[in-house]
DNA sequence: CACTTGTGAGTGAACGTTCACATCGTTCTT
DNA sequence: AAGAACGATGTGAACGTTCACTCACAAGTG
C-alpha cells in the first residue's frame, strides 16, 4: 500500500467524497452535471470541489471514456496565414464545443511527414485534421486506414477512402483568374508555383492551365518554382519576365508569392497593373498594403476551419464516409488593384 | 468480467505480450528502450508491435508517471505573426525532446483569460507557457501559485513570483528607437499605442516616453488608441497627424500598426521618411514590403521561444524560482527605409 | 395492503500503463 | 564449491476516473 503521492499534490476525487461525506461516483456526477443528485448533496460537493482546488483528471477521464475531448491540427507552417486563419478557427469551433485542439507541425525528415501524425495519435486525439501539404494521398490513405479515428484533409480536393476533404474548388478558382485577366485585357498569363506541395501545387496548375488555354489559346510560358515565401516569389517572377517579354499578367500560387511578384515588377520598372497585372491566392490580409493592393482568390478559411471541426464531429457520431467525400467550396475573387 | 472492447478497437500493451509470449513489463521496457532486455526478447516484441499495429497508449502512462510530456501555449491571437513565430519555435524544440505542444487562445471572456488557462491544466499539461495579453499579473500570479506546473510568462518584464518572464528589454528598445529618430533629425515624436494589452503597453509608453523626455525634453504629443491592426493604425495614426501637425515621427506598439500609420502619410501626403518617419515594433517579414519598407525593433521570438521551452524543462527538474526572475533579451533596431 | 415506480447514492471492476519488488538462472569471485 | 553479483523477466498494485450494477427508501397505484 504504497501511496507514492506526496502532500503537493494536487486533490483527486476522492478527496473530495471524503471531504463531502460521499462517493467518488457522486462527485463524478455532480462534475458531469448529472440530474440524479440530490440539491443539497450537490451543494456540499460543489463546497468541497472549491475548497480543495479540485481539478478533475483528464488523462484519467480518457482511459475509460475512450475519448480525450482534443482533436489533433496538422499543417506544415503556421505562420503561412492560411494556415494560420484555419487553426485559429478551429481553435473557436473547438471551444464552443468543450473540445481542445493539438497543433503539431508536419515534418518532412519524419518519415515523410506521416511520422508526425503517428506520433499525434499516440497522444490519444479523438479526430485528425490535417493540410496535406507534401503528404501524398496514398500516405492520407494509410494513415485514415490505421488511424482508428476521423481524418479530415483541408485544401485538397482528393477522394480518399475513409477521409472528407474540405477544399476551394480549384477549377472555379483558375476560370475566375483567367476571366478577370481577359476581362482587363490581358492574354500572356505566367504560373508561379512553388515546389514544396507537389499535389496540390498540380491541381492549381493543371486547373489554371486549362483554364488558360481553353479560354485564350495561347500557349503557356513555362512555370518557375520556388518556395512560396516573398522572396522566392519575387526572383521566379523576376525570371520568367525577363525570359518572356510578352508576359502581362502573373498568377502566384500564393498572396506571398504574388507579393513576390509585385516587387519583381517594381524591379523591372513594370508597372502593376498597366505592363503586367498580378493576382495571388489566399486573401491574406497583408495582400491590402502591397503598391498596388493586390488581387486575390480568397478562400474562407475560418468557414473551413469550422466545417471540418463540424465534420470530425459528425464522423465520430456517425462514422467516417468509407469511399471518402469531397466538400467543394466557392471562392472568391477579391478585387483590388493589381490586377 | 465484461470486456467493454470491440473487435475494431486499437491492440494494447497486453496484445502485444501475449504475441510476444512475454510480460507486459517486458513489452514496456522494449518501448522505453531500456537496456535490460536481451537481444533476442527485443526483436521478437518489436515484431508483434509492428504486426498489431500497437501504439502505446499515452493517457495511461501518464496517469501513472503523472506527466504528459505536454506543454500549454497560451496567446491571445496565434494570427499574430509575433505570437505565431514564438508558438512555432516552441513546436520546434518541443519536438526535439519529444514534446509536445497543445495550443489555446486566451479568451477574454472565459473569467478574463483565467478560465482558457484553468480548462488547460485539466488537460494535465506538464507546463505552461503564456502570452500574457490582457491578463493581469495578479491573475498571473494566482495561476502559478495554484497551477502547480511551472509557468512561463513572454513578453512582459514583471517579477511574479513563481513565474519566470522573458522579454525584450523595453527601455532598451525605447532607446534605441527614439535615438534613431534624433540621428535622422525628428523630434517630435508620435506613439501609437492600443488599448487590448494594457500592462504590456503601459511598460513600452512608460519606457518611450521617459526615452523621448529625457532626450528631447519636447512634451508628447497624447497618444491614440486603437487595436493592433494594420486599418486601425491607420485610424489613429491619421488622427494623431491631423491634430499634430509638428509630429515628424511615429512609433507603432506593432508592425501591423506601424504600417497602417505609413498608409495614413501616404493618404495625407506626406512623405515616409523626409516628413514623417516611422518605426514598428517585432520584425515581422511583411514589414519589407510596405512602401517604403519598415524599419523595426525586432525581436527574436524564435530564440526567446526556444528560451522558454528550455526554461520549461529546467523548472521540471530543478524547482520554479520561488520570486520569480526576469530574462531580459536585447531587442535589434532592424533599419530599412521608413525611419 | 402488496406491488410497482422512481429517486438518490454506493460498490467493484475496468481503462492501459509503469513502479517497486521478487524470482530465477548464470557467471564470477575467493 | 559455496556464495555473491548480475542479467533477464515476471508479479501485484497503483494511477484517477467512469461504467454497469445494486441497494435502500419513499411515493404512487390498484
Amino acid at each position: 500500500m504504497v501511496r507514492r503521492r506526496t502532500g503537493s499534490d494536487r486533490p483527486t476525487i476522492i478527496d473530495v467524497a471524503d471531504l463531502a461525506d460521499v462517493s467518488r461516483q457522486t462527485v463524478s456526477r455532480v462534475v458531469s452535471g448529472s440530474p440524479r443528485v440530490a440539491e443539497a448533496t450537490r451543494i456540499r460537493v460543489k463546497e468541497a470541489i472549491d475548497t480543495l482546488g479540485y481539478r478533475p483528471n483528464r488523462m484519467a477521464r480518457a482511459l475509460v471514456t475512450r475519448s480525450t475531448l482534443t482533436f489533433g491540427f496538422a499543417a506544415t507552417d503556421m505562420r503561412d496565414l492560411h494556415f494560420g486563419d484555419t487553426c485559429a478557427g478551429m481553435q473557436v469551433a473547438a471551444r464552443e464545443h468543450g473540445y481542445y485542439l493539438v497543433v503539431t507541425e508536419l515534418d518532412f525528415d519524419d518519415e515523410g511527414g506521416v511520422g508526425t501524425l503517428e506520433t499525434l495519435l499516440t497522444l490519444g486525439v479523438d479526430g485528425v485534421a490535417l493540410f496535406p501539404s507534401f503528404l501524398e494521398d496514398a500516405d492520407i490513405e494509410a494513415f485514415a486506414a490505421t488511424s482508428g479515428c476521423p481524418v479530415v484533409m483541408i485544401g485538397r480536393q482528393s477522394r480518399i477512402p475513409n477521409v472528407v476533404s474540405i477544399a476551394m474548388d480549384e477549377f472555379r478558382a483558375a476560370a475566375m483568374v483567367v476571366d478577370r485577366f481577359l476581362d482587363i485585357g490581358k492574354r500572356h498569363i505566367g504560373i508561379l508555383i512553388n515546389e514544396m506541395y507537389p499535389e496540390i501545387v498540380h491541381v492549381r496548375f493543371v486547373a489554371l492551365q486549362q483554364a488558360v488555354e481553353s479560354r485564350t489559346g495561347v500557349a503557356m510560358p513555362p512555370v518557375e518554382a520556388g518556395y512560396p515565401k516573398i522572396a522566392q516569389g519575387r526572383d521566379a517572377a523576376t525570371a520568367l519576365l525577363q525570359r518572356h517579354r510578352e508576359v502581362d499578367a502573373l498568377v502566384g500560387f500564393n498572396d506571398t508569392m504574388a507579393m513576390g511578384a509585385i516587387l519583381a515588377c517594381r524591379d523591372l520598372g513594370l508597372r502593376v497593373p498597366q505592363d503586367v497585372a498580378v493576382i495571388g491566392y489566399d486573401g491574406i490580409p497583408f495582400g491590402a498594403i502591397t503598391d498596388p493592393p493586390l488581387t486575390t482568390i480568397a478562400q474562407d478559411s475560418i468557414g473551413m476551419a469550422d466545417a471540418a471541426f463540424r465534420t470530425l464531429l459528425s464522423c465520430l457520431a456517425d462514422g467516417t464516409p468509407e469511399d471518402g467525400d469531397v466538400q467543394l467550396w466557392l471562392p472568391e475573387l477579391l478585387v483590388r488593384d493589381s490586377g
